[in-house]
DNA sequence: GGATATTTTGCACAAATACGCAAATTAATC
DNA sequence: GATTAATTTGCGTATTTGTGCAAAATATCC
C-alpha cells in the first residue's frame, strides 16, 4: 500500500517514541471526545502495531477507565444507554444540587448552563420561588414548567446533540445581552492550576459568553473531577466565586481551592 | 499541516463503520422510543444485513432487553397488556404522525410547532433523514439528538408552562428572519367555517408568525379535533396546504374540506 | 390452502484477538 | 557508563468472533 510508504518517510526523522502512558493518555482523550475508539485507527496515530493497542485498551478496561469491544472499546457511559436515568454519581449530584439551589432568593436573575449536575439543581429550587432564570438547556426549561412565579427564558441557537445544550453564534450574541446576579455552570474538568476546563468547543465558547453576563459565577462539581482536566479552558480560578461540593467545605481536598479566595460550600 | 488533511482523506471510508455494542445501544434507544422495531428497518437505518440484526435482537432479546417477535421486536413492557391480537396497532395520533413524517425529503427546512401530534410525528423521521428543523419546542430538539443528519434549531424566548414551547416577540422577530419549506402545527381546534383556532392568545401569535415564514403549511389533527373550534383565529382554511388525520382521505369527514381545496392524506 | 415474508441453519470469508516467543527498549544495579 | 534484569513491543500462528449469503424450514396473511 503507497500510504504506508508515504508515513514511514514522513515519519522516519521525527519517530520521537511514545511512552505508555503517553499513550494511555492519548486514548483517554480520544474515548472522551468521541466516546469510541477503532484499534485499527489507534494503531496508525500511535504507530505502533495493533497488538500493542490491545494490550493497551485491555490494560484501560481493567481499570474501568473504558468499554472494551470487538473492534476497538467505547465510553464507559456506554454501559448503561437507558434513556438518562442511570446518572453517574448521583448521590452525590443530589448533595451538591441541594446546596446551590439555596443559594437562589427571591427576584434574581438567574442564567444556567446545562448538564446533569444543574438539573438536578434545579429541581431542588422551592416551587414557590420568585425569579427569571435564563437557560440554555431545553430540559432545565421543561423541568421549571410548574414553578408558577419563574419566568423562564429559553436561550436559543444550535441545537447540541452532544451536550443537548444551545451553542453557537446566536446564543452568545443573546448573552452579550443580558444581564443575570448569578450564573450556575456544571463544569467536565476543574484544577487548581488550569481552572474550568470542558472538552466541546462550542460549549466552551458559550460558557465563557455566560460568564460574561453573570456578576457572579457559581461552580457544581463533584470531587471526583477535582483535579480533571479537559483540553479546553473555560476561565481562571479567580472568576469563580463559588465552588460547590458534596463535600464538606473544611475537607483537605478543597484546601488548594480555598487558598484561592474562593467561597466554599 | 498537509498531511493530516491526506490522512482525513484517506481513512474517511473506514468511518461509517459501526462496532456491534453500538448497533445494540441503537436498537434500545429504538425500543424504548417506539415500543417496536421491524428487522427489515434496522437493517436499512444501520446498514447491515437482516441477518446481523436478527442476531442482534435474539442477543439482546437473551439479556432480557426486549422481547423478540416475528418481523422485529418489541418493548419489554409489552409483554402483560396484550391479549395477542392486534400488537402493531397505532393510536390516532400515532397514525397521523406517521403519515405527517412522510413529507419530510432530505434537504428541506422544516419548521415545527410543539404539541404531542407533532412531537410523535418527529419520532418517525428516519434517523438517516438530511434537514434543518427550527422549533419552537425543547422536547422536539431533545428528540432529534440522535439524527446525525439533522441540524436542529430552537428558537429561543419566554418558554411557556402550559404549552411548553417557546413564545413571545423574541420568537416572532426571529421568525420574521427565517423562511422554511414546511411548517407542521398542530392543532386544538378545525372547522370548515373558522380553519384553525386555539385557545392560547401567546401560542396564537407564534403560530401566526410561523406560517408566514413558511411556503407551505401542514396542519396535523385527530379526527375527534375535526369541527371544534377554540376562541382564538390562527388562520383560515384557505392557508392550509395539507391536512393530515388518521382517517382515510376519502372518509365523509373530510368532505368539507376536500371542497375547501386542501390536500388531504 | 397457497402466496409471501421471516427465520433458521450451515457455511464461507474476513476481521479481530490471544498466545508464545524473540527482539528491542527501559530501568536498576553496581 | 556498562551490565543485567524487567518490561515492552512486534510478528507468526492458531483461534475466535462477526458478517453476509443461500437454501430449507417455518410462520403469517389472505
Amino acid at each position: 500500500m503507497q500510504l504506508f510508504a508515504i508515513l514511514e518517510l514522513y515519519f522516519a526523522g521525527k519517530r520521537s517514541m511514545m511512552l505508555k502512558k503517553e499513550r494511555h493518555n492519548f486514548i483517554i482523550k480520544r474515548i472522551n471526545l468521541h466516546n469510541k475508539v477503532l484499534s485499527s485507527d489507534l494503531a496508525e496515530q500511535l504507530k505502533v502495531s495493533e497488538d500493542t493497542v490491545r494490550r493497551d485498551l485491555n490494560e484501560l478496561a481493567d481499570l474501568g477507565k473504558l468499554l472494551k469491544v470487538h473492534g476497538g472499546a467505547l465510553s464507559r457511559s456506554y454501559h448503561f444507554p437507558f434513556n438518562g436515568v442511570d446518572i453517574y454519581a448521583l448521590d452525590a449530584k443530589k448533595e451538591v444540587a441541594r446546596k446551590a439551589a439555596k443559594l437562589i432568593k427571591d427576584g434574581m436573575n438567574i442564567l444556567t448552563a446545562g448538564g446533569t449536575t444543574v438539573i438536578e439543581m434545579v429541581k431542588n429550587i422551592p416551587v414557590n420561588t420568585k425569579a427569571v432564570i435564563f437557560t440554555i438547556s431545553p430540559l432545565i426549561a421543561l423541568e421549571l414548567a410548574d414553578h408558577p412565579n419563574i419566568h423562564v427564558i429559553l436561550i436559543g441557537g444550535q441545537f447540541s446533540k452532544n451536550s443537548h445544550v444551545t451553542v453557537g453564534s446566536q446564543v452568545t450574541n443573546y448573552l452579550s445581552e443580558i444581564r443575570a446576579d448569578l450564573c450556575f455552570l456544571g463544569t467536565n474538568g476543574l484544577s487548581a492550576e488550569s481552572g474550568v476546563t470542558d472538552s466541546d468547543l462550542e460549549v466552551v465558547q458559550v460558557k465563557k459568553a455566560m460568564i460574561r453576563a453573570a456578576n457572579k459565577l457559581v461552580v457544581l462539581t463533584i470531587s471526583e473531577k477535582l483535579n480533571s482536566e479537559q483540553r479546553m479552558k473555560v476561565c481562571a480560578n479567580n472568576q469563580i466565586n463559588t465552588l460547590i461540593t458534596e463535600l464538606n467545605p473544611e475537607s483537605k481536598e478543597l484546601t488548594a481551592y480555598h487558598e484561592l479566595g474562593i467561597n466554599i460550600l
